[in-house]
DNA sequence: TCGTGAACCATTGACGCCCATGAAAACCCA
DNA sequence: TGGGTTTTCATGGGCGTCAATGGTTCACGA
């Protein structure tokens, strides 16, 4: 699948609907639902979002995973539970439940973040704190980073 | 993946485009995307850019938690989180996003440094003072350079 | 009949595509 | 080796298309 980068902000009306950005459904399409999968983030203030594929690794081989540590099955199936389809409309939007809309403190706009192979949904203004102090922590730091060899990735 | 080798200074347009140099689009088609992906450097004024296949090792990474410690980790999502998928027009330029505009200090020249599989992006006047310093402190280091064997490149 | 939600249509503003120009480097041939 | 020619690359601007957005209509269930 394409990469989900670069962030996005968009604007939500008043029926709660918000364009998806078309590079986003462009590298989702190809998961056989036009549409994504939505549930709230553990630890943040914001929406985990993915493709249909990428749902599916969570409910079937939850073994396979590498992403969760010790707690995976657990997470696993909170994920699953309070996760929602949202399907696009023909222009490409989808409308927000209340309950994640509530989560991720959403208000007159939301922030579309690529992360790879999945994405995140935030107020605009708590990402931009979010994304600052983890700068800020990164380069106190001093961080490096040891990439997987060539043909890993 | 050919080397990305070099400076270049090229001219940002009124629309904010700038041609990237052609052995740099040269070296990079290869990736499948054509285009780049660019992030803000942490350490410098600077952006960061490379082709799809190097970002690709990176949401690999972060799929694959193992290969990353949890600074690592983090640091694998900033890079992520911020990056820009900026492709090609057809003469070959990109638009450099404000933000980073922004975060290089970008006025009407880009240089773009080459720095083997990815490169960087400055304003000519500040990458001209880093280079001095990074030499000085080379020198009064008497800095060396272990090389891997052969064939490990 | 009324309320809810989804499909349809219309607007606009940004972005990508196209062509034209100029400069510099590579190339060719005498 | 030097001059002339050709190709390639960087640059600038105009224009068309499409993505994002807002409103209205339509279908269906209560």
């Amino acid at each position: 699948m394409a990469l989900l980068v670069g962030r996005h902000v968009n604007k939500i009306d008043r029926k709660g609907r918000v364009s998806v950005p078309k590079s986003f459904r462009d590298a989702l399409d190809s998961d056989g639902f036009a549409g994504i999968f939505a549930y709230p983030s553990f630890k943040y203030p914001a929406i985990d979002a993915c493709g249909e594929a990428f749902m599916k690794r969570l409910s079937g081989g939850v073994a396979g995973l590498d992403y969760f540590s010790d707690e995976q099955d657990d997470l696993a199936l909170i994920i699953l539970e309070n996760a929602d389809r949202l399907p696009f409309d023909p222009e490409g939007r989808i409308v927000v439940p209340a309950e994640l809309m509530e989560h991720a403190n959403l208000g007159e706009k939301a922030m579309f973040v690529g992360r790879g192979a999945q994405f995140r949904i935030w107020d605009p203004q708590d990402y931009e704190r979010h994304r600052h102090q983890a700068f800020e922590r990164a380069r106190s730091r001093g961080a490096t980073l040891k990439l997987p060899s060539e043909g890993e990735g």
